[in-house]
DNA sequence: CGAATGATTGAAATTAGTCAAGCCTTGTGG
DNA sequence: CCACAAGGCTTGACTAATTTCAATCATTCG
């Protein structure tokens, strides 16, 4: 078994690009990896930030829990993504819980070496404030979806979005139902129901996890102006 | 009718406090002031940024737009807040549609001289990072509040925080009850039954945009754990 | 004053959630 | 290799929360 090349993992790390190599070797002594098997939690929702993750690889799912079990799933984190920055820059609890969704190697990075390099490198620091401003605009979306949009309106967009991210019409689900629900702010039989009934106006067809979009534009038409 | 000292204004707005007043009238070079009376929108929806807002005084409603004349007021801006940076930061559109509660005195500070000022100054930096950590916070908090909380419990967690923010068990609404209403994702017709039904079980006396809180304990306790 | 806006109220409709049962995989151990 | 347990998914019937529609009432402010 060899050591595995933690600097030049971290170098592909879209948040660390620009790095160099030393650079990545000086940050390694300030980040731990973490092994993550299936439905292991990495921070409970409160635990104090003193840093942020990066997925090396993996899907780590990020929910708020709510009394009896209930919860809502924020959003899915995978590969080459990072989470827990705006914690870590307050210095406040971690709003949500974080769990690994399969097996995920995340790199934890300690906020000390943020800071620093924030304070020496303004390149990075414009890097870290987009990132921010990503996941800010991405949650707007969301709070758009929630509050104007129905249930079937909200999987359409979410099908519509998978297939473009992986340019095809063909896609496979990489989570429970129950995790895409919860990520969609429906129940499992809401979506459930909602897929049949899209299967059977022929916009979709649906196999298991598979979903084939049919009718493209009538999908689209789903989400536009009345 | 004498100039407006702005180089002054900006000063006092938080996001600057650090600046001294050489700073502030070289980052004057920058702003643009906007009076904006009642109604009057700033930007639409999906207008392109090339900087942000500070508010100096009066309330901004930045909210979605639906189609049909539905909307969803994502935030309420007031004094000493900012809006904006995210898609600054992104050179992209701004998601929501900016619009003035109320006569209001706002001001426009390109994109330009903040990026330079980063790269020079690394506790502006910080400083940026921190206002959006805070604006990303404060989103999942609303996420959590229409995800996992019912219409009377975001109205009983709204007085509370208002409450708190004014030190007061008496409070008054600066808004419309149509504007809180969309703020906490319900209809207007829903939100006066609610605070009736509130008022008819002890919790509070409401009168008219006065609301009074009478039995804090039990409002907390309807959002507590069942 | 009177139009316009905002707020309230009631009744009906609708969406989505809840509860409960059953089904279908899948993986495991006898 | 089969049987069964477990989890995930589906389905149906019912319920509950909230929205919608419609009408009325109040307030404000030109």
């Amino acid at each position: 078994m060899r050591a595995i090349d933690y600097a030049g993992v971290l170098k592909h790390q879209p948040i660390f690009s620009q790095f160099t190599p030393a650079e990545c070797e000086e940050l390694l002594a300030y980040c731990t990896p973490h092994n993550l098997v299936k439905n292991e939690n990495l921070f409970q929702q409160g635990e104090t930030a003193t840093g942020f993750y990066v997925v090396v690889h993996g899907r780590i799912k990020l929910a708020l829990q709510a009394p009896r079990g209930a919860e809502k799933v924020v959003e899915i984190v995978t590969d080459g993504g990072s989470f827990g920055e705006a914690a870590m820059f307050l210095a406040k609890p971690y709003p949500v819980l974080a769990q690994a969704l399969c097996e995920s190697l995340v790199i934890f990075v300690r906020g000390e070496f943020i800071f620093a390099r924030i304070a020496s490198d303004p390149q990075f620091a414009r890097s870290m404030l987009c990132v921010l401003s990503h996941q800010l605009h991405a949650l707007i979306a969301d709070v758009e979806s929630y509050s104007l949009k129905s249930a079937t309106e909200r999987i359409a967009a979410f099908v519509l979005k998978e297939s473009a991210r992986r340019s095809s019409d063909q896609i496979t689900l990489a989570l429970s139902k129950y995790v895409l629900a919860s990520r969609l702010s429906i129940t499992p039989e809401t979506l459930s129901r909602a897929l049949h009934q899209m299967s059977n106006r022929g916009l979709v067809e649906v196999d298991g996890r598979k979903i084939r979009i049919l009718d493209r534009p009538q999908l689209h038409e789903m989400l536009q102006p009345a």
